[in-house]
DNA sequence: ATGCTACCTG
DNA sequence: CAGGTAGCAT
């Protein structure tokens, strides 16, 4: 009584007492309400209808769409994981560092199939004939050396056969190792040689399976420590199959020098290894075969680099009567590849630590992006040139010995790249361009002639993609960075490092960094197209902490062409975004890759989520676009999206939905599971959202979707699973909704949220966030409440029975501006009728002195809680505002 | 330990 | 409206 005074004690004055309302809420069906003004506890009805939280792995996809390549490529990839995996870092590091020592030879087989399926294709079948026979048989005769204790006779699972870090050396090793090993060993290595030669011996007549215990010195490399080779030994069996394909270790050390002599095994089997039965001839006339071949490569490369010395020596002798102009481009150029170069050496050093599973990642990557390349390449000359390099590189991996001279021929291209690059930049002297123009018909010949060989040569006649492949090997660069030391000894590793040189600057140094951490910072060089396979396979906004991926990506120039994804991004900052689309050096936006096809092992491997969860979600979603991330203020519509008015100006409410659907919860979404934001696709249909009636349907099955996919524990996991219509986040029209659903309900559960927001996909932050808005907006209702309360009571007003709410009541229009500030929905007159009950409540216990307890309200909450009426099932819908606002 | 709520603050 | 905090209840 005493205590009226006044709007003073409005403002809340309560100690922070707790003034929860134990009130359990009924929820369930809200029917209830009125009927029980009784004060009873009631037990809670909940009726859990549905437990939608999921989380669901909804995506297990990945593989299905792939080629039969992919598949092999990958299958072999996560051989190589398994690989590696069993080693501890130190050790792996020490295996490598072994490996420096020799060029790597054997990686690049494991990883340039990858890359380039022309060749790689054969091989890898090869190697699964050959670990297929032997894993169902285990029999060590089929593809192994039959005299050393079998290897235990492993499970066909494929991680056993490469537990063992390297891949065993391949059949034919044996053969290239005694020719060029025996020369080149030191008499430390005697012993080696030995066993070596027993082994070779043995391999001859029996089976091309060698164990890898026989190299022992720093060939072993790839075996590593004496713990390797023990394990080696134990699955030469298995080791075999790879051995086919990678017979990186042994072959890699010694192999770089050998210029001159060494035969290293050819990886690449173009023979079809399909005729297990007679392998081990199959094997040795194949070594006779490719030793064959390699000489006579060898010899072509020779040549090759002759005439490209010529070449540069007239190149430079016209050079120098050029003008000055054209000087400087050159030396830009210049200072360019030597940077790269540079950077080369450091990544390489560093690269050997990284685990290879990005790097495997990437090279992949890298493959597609190289296919797409080859139209560019044929187009330019200068890329042609690269392209062949590329090759040329590839396919000095292959034969490790060869590495050097092709590193040196590759100097030779550089240099005369760069005249040319001279060239065409200045474009100015006139007799220089006729010069020009020959050297570079020159090279282009002389280059496809090698090409052309090495292609003929390796790839295997099965592989029909050849020519899509074909020549897009990327030669790992890890062949330039050998020379730097850092050949991997695990094979996948060399070829994992990419390949930069792809691009038309480039020169030849590896445009990939690794940091410290393993974050791979791709650089990317020169071309876009690169860049832009890149940036859709990897670009997951958690690279985007790699700053320098998109930084330097913004350093290429090349517009590409293409854009695969682009176009369906929406760049809310981007706005419509012109140039953007090419223009990686924008903040980063995650481009949008496909899932499907690239099941980026990267971000996995980062600590990402787990690959499952990077579904691509829609962005743009039907029936509620998003925009890009995080700036989505509804400043309208983002480009590319039908631009929808913003306002909700009661006019078209339909437009509303579909418009205004950015959210600020977004924002928060974004911060919070942000990393996954970025992959989000968009394969979804567009939206059909256009007519209502479907709704209803679409709202069912969104529910069994999310059902389907549980809830998410974490933020982060807002995986944004791209149902056609589920959203991961709030947007502004939810908010309505909810405001709207508040004339019914005050106190919603959670299921009932869920329910009713069957657009969403519910997860923790979700549904706290909807329960915040509610909570919000009681609690904005109950201030109200108190205020109007003692405004009356401070007007004279004697009791309670005097209130009333009506429509025309200050009360109610403070409330409808808050929850209906459009005054575009039709307030239930339950909520007149409630805000009437609450209103009396406040004004009683206000007169009665209960504010003066802390928890006065707390009684008060209890019995509004119980006032909640149904909410209509129209508000089930998604387009509920749509259908609600018309009357 | 978790979930829901109120309270307070920005 | 959202963040943060704290009490209560499960």
């Amino acid at each position: 009584m005493p205590d009226h005074d006044g709007a003073a004690l409005l403002t809340r004055q309560t100690k922070r007492r707790r003034v929860d309302i134990g009130v359990k809420r009924t929820v369930g069906s809200a029917a209830y309400a009125r009927a029980r003004e009784s004060p009873p506890p009631d037990g809670m009805s909940q009726a859990h209808g549905q437990e939608q939280d999921g989380d669901g792995p909804l995506v297990a996809h990945g593989d299905g769409e792939k080629s039969n390549v992919l598949r092999k490529l990958l299958k072999r990839a996560n051989s190589y994981e398994d690989a590696i995996m069993p080693f501890p870092g130190a050790t792996i590091i020490s295996q490598l560092l072994k490996g420096n020592m020799g060029k790597n030879g054997g990686s690049d087989s494991g990883f340039q199939g990858s890359g380039a399926l022309s060749s790689g294709g054969s091989e890898i079948q090869a190697e699964d004939a050959c670990s297929n026979s032997s894993r169902d048989r285990d029999s060590p005769s089929d593809c192994l050396s039959p005299g050393p204790p079998l290897p235990p006779p492993l499970p066909p699972s494929s991680s056993s056969s490469s537990s063992f870090g390297r891949p065993p050396p391949p059949p034919t090793q044996p053969l290239a190792l005694s020719s060029f090993d025996l020369d080149r060993l030191s008499d430390e290595h005697l012993r080696a040689k030995r066993a070596r030669v027993e082994n070779i011996i043995r391999g001859m007549s029996h089976s091309p399976l060698v164990r890898p215990g026989a190299g022992e010195h720093g060939l072993d490399g790839g075996g590593g420590g004496g713990r390797g080779r023990e394990n080696d030994t134990n699955n030469s069996g298995n080791n075999g199959d790879h051995g086919l394909g990678c017979p990186s270790g042994l072959l890699s050390s010694p192999g770089s020098r050998g210029a001159g002599e060494v035969y290293r095994e050819n990886k690449r089997k173009q023979r079809l290894p399909q005729q297990q039965h007679s392998f081990t001839q199959l094997v040795c006339s194949r070594q006779e075969q490719r030793q064959e071949e390699r000489r006579q490569l060898k010899l072509q490369l020779e040549d090759m680099q002759k005439q490209l010395r010529q070449l540069q020596e007239k190149f430079y002798q016209i050079y120098d009567s050029e003008t000055e102009e054209e000087e400087e481009n050159g030396e830009n150029g210049e200072a360019e590849r030597g940077g790269e170069r540079e950077e080369d050496g450091n990544l390489s050093e560093d690269s050997i630590r990284s685990d290879g599973l990005e790097e495997r990642h990437r090279d992949r990557d890298r493959g597609r992006g190289r296919r797409g390349h080859d139209d560019l390449s044929e187009l330019d000359p200068g890329l042609f040139l690269d392209r062949a390099r590329a090759l040329l590189r590839e396919q000095a991996l292959i034969d490790g010995e060869l590495e050097e001279d092709v590193d040196i021929r590759e100097e030779e291209d550089r240099s005369g790249e760069r005249g040319m690059k001279r060239r065409g930049g200045g474009g100015g002297g006139g007799g220089g361009r006729q010069l020009a123009e020959t050297l570079k018909q020159e090279l282009n010949c002389a280059v496809s002639q090698v090409v052309d060989t090495v292609v003929k040569g390796f790839s295997s006649p099965k592989q029909g993609g050849g020519h899509l492949h074909g020549g897009t090997p990327a030669a790992p660069s890890s062949s330039s960075n050998s020379s730097s030391s850092c050949p991997p000894p695990f094979g996948p590793l060399p070829s994992l490092t990419p390949d930069p040189r792809f691009g038309g600057g480039g020169g030849g140094s590896l445009a990939l960094g690794l940091n410290g951490d393993g974050s791979p910072t791709p650089s990317y060089h020169s071309s876009g197209q690169r860049l832009h396979c890149f940036g859709d396979v990897l670009v997951p906004s958690p690279l985007d902490s790699f700053g320098g991926l998109s930084g330097r990506l913004s350093g290429v120039p090349t517009p590409n062409d293409q854009t695969e994804a682009l176009p369906l991004v929406v760049r809310k900052s981007g706005g419509g975004g012109a140039g953007e689309g090419a223009n990686p050096s924008l903040p980063p936006p995650p481009p949008p890759h496909h899932p499907s096809l690239h099941p980026s092992p990267l971000t996995a491997s980062l600590g990402f989520s787990p690959p499952s969860f990077r579904h691509p979600f829609p962005l743009p979603l039907m029936g509620y676009p998003f925009q890009s991330p995080l700036g989505s203020h509804g400043g309208g519509g983002a480009g590319g999206y039908p631009s929808v008015p913003k306002d909700h100006h009661r006019s078209s409410p339909d437009s509303m939905d579909i418009a205004r659907e950015t959210v600020s919860l977004r924002t928060k979404m974004a911060s919070l599971g942000g990393t996954h934001l970025g992959h989000h696709h968009h394969h979804h249909h567009h939206h059909r959202q256009s007519s209502p009636s479907q709704h209803g349907a679409e709202g069912l099955s969104l529910s069994l979707i999310k059902s389907e996919c549980g809830d998410l524990q974490d933020m982060a996991d807002i995986s944004p699973y791209s149902g056609s219509t589920i959203q991961e986040g709030l947007s502004p029209n939810h908010l309505k909704k909810a405001k709207l659903m508040f004339f019914y309900t005050r106190y919603p559960s959670s299921n009932m949220l869920k329910m009713f927001f069957s657009d969403v996909k519910f997860n923790r932050c979700i549904t706290s966030q909807l329960i915040k808005w509610f909570s919000n907006f009681r609690e904005f209702y109950y201030i109200q409440m108190e205020k109007f309360a003692r405004q009356a009571i401070n007007e004279g007003v004697a009791a309670a029975e005097e209130l009333a709410v009506g429509r025309d009541a200050e009360l109610f229009r403070a409330l409808n501006m808050h929850y209906n500030k459009a005054n575009d929905f039709e307030v239930p007159d339950r909520f007149l009728e409630v805000a009437q009950v609450t209103l009396r409540e406040f004004f009683n216990a206000i007169v009665a002195g209960k504010d003066a307890d802390p928890s006065w309200k707390k009684a008060i909450y209890k019995v509004i809680c119980k006032l909640d009426s149904e909410v209509p099932e129209v508000f089930k819908s998604p387009n509920c505002l749509q259908e609600l606002l018309h009357d």
